[in-house]
DNA sequence: AAATATTTTTAAGCTTGTCTAAAAATATTG
DNA sequence: CAATATTTTTAGACAAGCTTAAAAATATTT
């Protein structure tokens, strides 16, 4: 059995090494859990003595086989949670993180299948995130950033790419939520933003930023 | 912030002092904690310094106010996720014990009154037990042991005594659940042994001991 | 009330997971 | 390619929570 500590080493190692696809480094795990670059070395010399990982001192880390299923657990859990916090308990998507932070980390499987078939076996958590099956498998869809929306065309929001609190306000606050579709009016060459108008109706004005971290789909 | 093992420790103090009115002694602290009695003393030093206990060495320990509190709203999101696990997700009322020990953990006072909200305020969990309200209030109500119904009269189950694993499974096996109607159609005074008839129509005999630990409304 | 038994506490030690400071390895640059 | 900068690991320390063994306090018996 693994510890809290443990299952969250092994699932920021499995999102690092999503982006990157090289071995992940111990100082970008440092980074993303908040610790020492010491405490890092630490705990990974413990889970690759116990084979969740393949470590390379000096070099990087990987996830072994069995790791990538645990990982791949974890974030069925959280995402499944996420999913419930909104959809049942009637969170909004800023909120919810947190709280799955912890709910990942109940041991149970029969929860977990029995808290999917309540809801319908979702594909998607409610930032857009597609939520692995029982196998650990990723649903992919066609998704483009809105900043590559051509002016004139619509697409409608079903994921973000950004998951800070801060951006999931912002976008709470502008009513960019998970569903709502958008046109492109203008775009102004000279700092990148972009005149969108939503669904219903309302037009604003989004920086390049925003429109960069924001997924659509025709 | 309270550790989990610090929760584990004020809610069997709880339960404990609930029992005997009087000061909770080490000894039956790590008997139920299954733990070591000095593992007990070393966390009483602990909890009593920052206020969550009154602890007099040699002499036993009971809870503060500031303990009360919090082993109340460890009890309340204990039966509140048993009765979301029965009730949504479709537990038996054996399965859920360990399950919701852990989920009783999970801060979030948001969490909680949205859950509460969400199964619509029950006032007893899945095995008849209160659920204390937002303020920690316990609901009474009127109950006896189904081994006091007299031979002839009727009765609904609405609790039990014991909590054991091998107990509920027992009453799962009989059909002995929550709700069900019971008539005492036999007592035999040898054995203390009692005959009764299910709602269903189905007779058994159950012994002295299993009548001593479900408690009926009349 | 003294002897014995039980309960509780203290002492010393282990693991997990963290920290800081220093040393070692690797990367980058002039 | 040697000097410098960065990254990583090692070393030593600490708190939480547990263990066992021994000492101290309290309870029970005779």
């Amino acid at each position: 059995m693994l510890s809290q500590a443990e299952e969250n080493y092994l699932k920021c190692i499995f999102t690092l090494s999503e982006k990157t696809e090289k071995l992940v480094n111990t100082n970008s795990i440092a980074r993303a859990l908040d610790t020492s670059a010491a405490s890092v070395t630490d705990m990974l010399k413990r889970l690759s003595k116990r084979e969740y990982i393949e470590y390379r001192p000096y070099k990087g880390v990987k996830l072994s086989e069995q790791g990538d299923v645990i990982a791949r657990k974890l974030i069925r859990k959280h995402r499944l949670w996420e999913f419930f916090l909104c959809e049942k308990l009637g969170f909004s998507w800023d909120e919810v993180h947190d709280i799955a932070e912890q709910l990942e980390h109940i041991q149970s499987d029969d929860l977990v299948e029995r808290l999917a078939d309540f809801l319908d076996h979702p594909k998607f958590d409610p930032h857009g995130d597609p939520i692995p099956d029982k196998e650990g498998r990723f649903s992919v869809r066609k998704q483009i950033a809105l900043v590559d929306l051509p002016v004139g065309k619509k697409g409608i929001i079903i994921g973000v790419r950004e998951h800070s609190n801060d951006f999931l306000k912002y976008l709470n606050q502008h009513r960019l939520t998970i569903g709502v579709t958008i046109k492109v009016l203008e775009y102004f060459e000279y700092d990148q933003s972009l005149k969108i108008r939503l669904g219903s109706g309302t037009e604003t004005v989004i920086s390049q930023k925003v429109a960069n971290n924001i997924f659509v789909k025709n």
